[in-house]
DNA sequence: AGATTTGGATACATTTCTGTATCCGATGCG
DNA sequence: CGCATCGGATACAGAAATGTATCCAAATCT
């Protein structure tokens, strides 16, 4: 057995399993109302092999923000960078707000997602170290998408009102708020995502300059 | 004693006090991480003056949000109506982005303020009862922005590159998103406001037609 | 002032959750 | 093929929270 014995394949699976029926409770239900007992349910485990795994709830929460983080900002910064490969952005053709829509489509659109994103923000607000880990996605997020909005400027001859950095930040903004009056107001996931892109269209089309 | 016998005052006093010490309470670690207990500490009273006044701590959040709600509506409405009086919107000397800051400066600006609208958020984001009075109070607050704008617009040789309503939604929407990344980043509550401001402005500016 | 009602305190029963210690089966190795 | 280790299941103990039934003091009325 080498020294450097990382978990087995087996470990490893469970532990995900176990992550990945988190997310969907501490979605459902919140964090702090979801008990081991249920997670342990929903991935078909007991909370012994919980504890083997995780050495509290707290625990898995950190872990499971860190992944989702993660996921997240790769997500975006894949787009960003399919988008720029394709070409799309020297496109006359192309259109602006498709673009940027296209970018923010992040991951889970639905409304276990937005759920999810709103109960790490809110944990975050009040968990010093969580609030540096949101922080810090939310701004490499951020220099993705004003990257792209840089790259949009520079391919077309086009100008927004703000800087490039500021128009992201809007536009990042507009799609939180945006979807979470959606998920609230009971929309299903299609009219969703046409709902807050059509949104997203609107202010970027008023940033342009003409 | 009357058929109709409305509450003693010291009755609706001691449920003012457990009200406000439950608003702070899940203010700092969120309506299911509290328990009643820590509640009625915070307030002076055992859990049996909270029972007798109370039938859960659902209930009890339910109350506590619909006061929130009313009192931020209020208190926006009260502000708008405030400067159409003074006729601040008719002198051409005032400055857009200073008379939009002022309304939107609401109620408890700080950090425990901005935590309970977020906790009520989220509960709203799977309570539907919830969602509706928050849709409903989010609506009544952009009402009162929006004829603001319109004031505005009607009164100055100003026009905004979108419909009042428009521009009042990403004004509370900017609002809304940097007073939460100010909380976040630790910000007192002085430079919260100004930071927020500042914010305001430069989204306000845009927005307007040159 | 005495009687009555009201409102909060106390005490208790119950439930729920957590965390740990131990057991047992499966998997990998010699 | 037998042995050792790993990983999840089981069982248990303790803590914390809830809700209720009862009690007592203070306010109110006559």
């Amino acid at each position: 057995m080498s020294d450097t014995a990382g978990p087995s394949r087996r470990r490893e699976e469970t532990r995900r399993r176990l992550l990945e029926a988190a997310a969907e409770v501490f979605a459902e239900v919140g964090m702090d109302a979801a008990s081991v007992e249920v997670i342990c349910d929903r991935a078909g485990f007991t909370r012994g092999a919980f504890y083997s795994n995780f050495a509290s709830k707290d625990e898995l929460f950190f872990a499971l923000v860190g992944l989702v983080a993660q996921e997240r900002v790769r997500s975006v910064a894949d787009r960003v960078a399919a988008l720029e490969a394709d070409g799309a952005l020297d496109m006359t053709g192309g259109n602006v707000v498709e673009v940027v829509s296209r970018v923010l489509e992040i991951g889970p659109e639905d409304r276990l997602g937005v759920l999810l994103f709103n109960e790490i923000r809110i944990h975050a607000l009040r968990a010093p170290e969580l609030a540096a880990a949101y922080l810090e996605q939310d701004t490499a997020i951020l220099d993705s998408v004003a990257r792209l909005v840089d790259d949009i400027v520079a391919g077309k001859d086009i100008r927004f009102r703000l800087e490039p950095r500021a128009v992201a930040r809007l536009l990042m903004t507009v799609w939180e708020s945006t979807s979470v009056r959606g998920v609230m107001a009971g929309l299903p996931p299609a009219e969703l995502a046409r709902h807050t892109g059509e949104e997203l269209g609107r202010v970027a089309a008023a940033l342009i300059e003409r």
